[in-house]
DNA sequence: GTAATAATGAGAATCATTCTTATTATAGGA
DNA sequence: TCCTATAATAAGAATGATTCTCATTATTAC
C-alpha cells in the first residue's frame, strides 16, 4: 500500500495539472507533502497547523485545484470541517470507518473477493438506473475505542 | 419496501419522540409526512416547497429533532444542502446512487447475499480497528442519465 | 530582461445552518 | 373548565466554513 515514492508523486501531479493547465507550485507540493505524510485523511485546519506558511485562503484554492487535477479527495462527513486525501490511484481503492464522536477518519481495505463482488453488483444496478459509474465510497459509522472509554 | 403504512409511522414517531421526552406535533407530523410521499431523500428547501405553512427554522430545529429521535437520516454529499429521508427501520435498509452533475440521489438494495457477506466483512475490520459499528453507507457516485444527454 | 499571465495572501462576502427570544400551544393538576 | 408550568414555534440575528476579490508577487515565454 503507498508504494509511490515521493518522485512519482510530484511527477504524477505535475502532469495532471498541467493536463488542466495549472501548475505544480511550491504551495502545491507542500500540500501534497502533507497529505503524503498524514496516512490519513486530515481537515484544512490540520495542514494549517502543519504549516504556518501556508495562507488559508491559498490552502482552500489549491485543495480545489488538486481536486480538479484528481490529485486530492474530499471527504464530507457529519463533522464540520471537510477532510482530504490523495486519491486513489496515488494511495490506493480504500474505504474509510469513521468515529462519530471524534471525527477520526481512518482507511480500510475490503478483501480483494469482496470488492470485486461488491463492485460487479454496483455496475449491475448502475446499469438498471440508467447511470455511469465514476466511483463507489463505502464508510463503517462507528466509536472507536479512544471514545468509548 | 415501505410497507409499513401511515399509522404505524405515527405511532412509531410517538414513541420515539417521547422516549427522549419530546412530542410528536402538528409540524413534526407534517415533515414526517412529506418525507414518506418523496420516496427519495430530499432537502430542506424541497420540504418547504411542498408546505409554505412551515418555518424555515422549525423545519431545520425538527428535523434535528427527529433525527435525534432516530426517525430521520441526514445525508451528506457533497452538495450544499443536506437531503433527508426516513429511518432505515420505517423505510428498510438501502443504499444510494448520486448523480454529481445534479445533485439527484436515489435509493437501491443490494442482493441479500452480497449484502451479508459486505456485513460480515465489516464487522471483522471494525473488530480489528477497535470500534464498536453503529452502521454502514455504501454510495455509488455518477451521473444519471438526464445528466448525460 | 520584459511583457503577459498565473498564483498568492489578506480580508471581505456568501450562505447553509444554528441560536435567540418573544409568542403561542400543550399537558396535567386543581 | 381554568391555571400553570413547560415545550414548541417563528422571525430574524448570529455563526462559521468556505468562496470570492483584488492588489501584490512569482513564473513563463519570447
Amino acid at each position: 500500500m503507498n508504494t509511490i515514492n515521493r518522485m512519482d508523486i510530484d511527477q504524477l501531479a505535475t502532469s495532471q495539472l498541467n493536463s488542466i493547465n495549472q501548475r505544480y507550485t511550491t504551495n502545491r507540493r507542500k500540500i501534497i507533502g502533507i497529505l503524503q505524510e498524514a496516512t490519513k485523511p486530515i481537515t484544512i485546519n490540520q495542514i494549517l497547523e502543519s504549516n504556518s506558511d501556508l495562507a488559508q485562503s491559498s490552502v482552500y484554492r489549491n485543495l480545489a485545484v488538486l481536486e480538479q487535477a484528481g490529485l486530492v479527495v474530499r471527504i464530507i462527513t457529519n463533522e464540520d470541517h471537510a477532510h482530504y486525501e490523495l486519491a486513489e490511484h496515488i494511495l490506493d481503492h480504500h474505504h474509510h470507518i469513521i468515529c462519530s464522536p471524534c471525527g477520526e477518519i481512518l482507511d480500510f481495505h475490503l478483501s480483494a473477493k469482496i470488492e470485486k463482488a461488491l463492485e460487479e453488483s454496483l455496475q449491475k444496478i448502475a446499469d438498471e438506473f440508467g447511470f455511469s459509474i465514476d466511483r463507489h465510497r463505502l464508510d463503517l459509522l462507528g466509536t472507536c475505542g479512544d471514545c468509548t472509554e
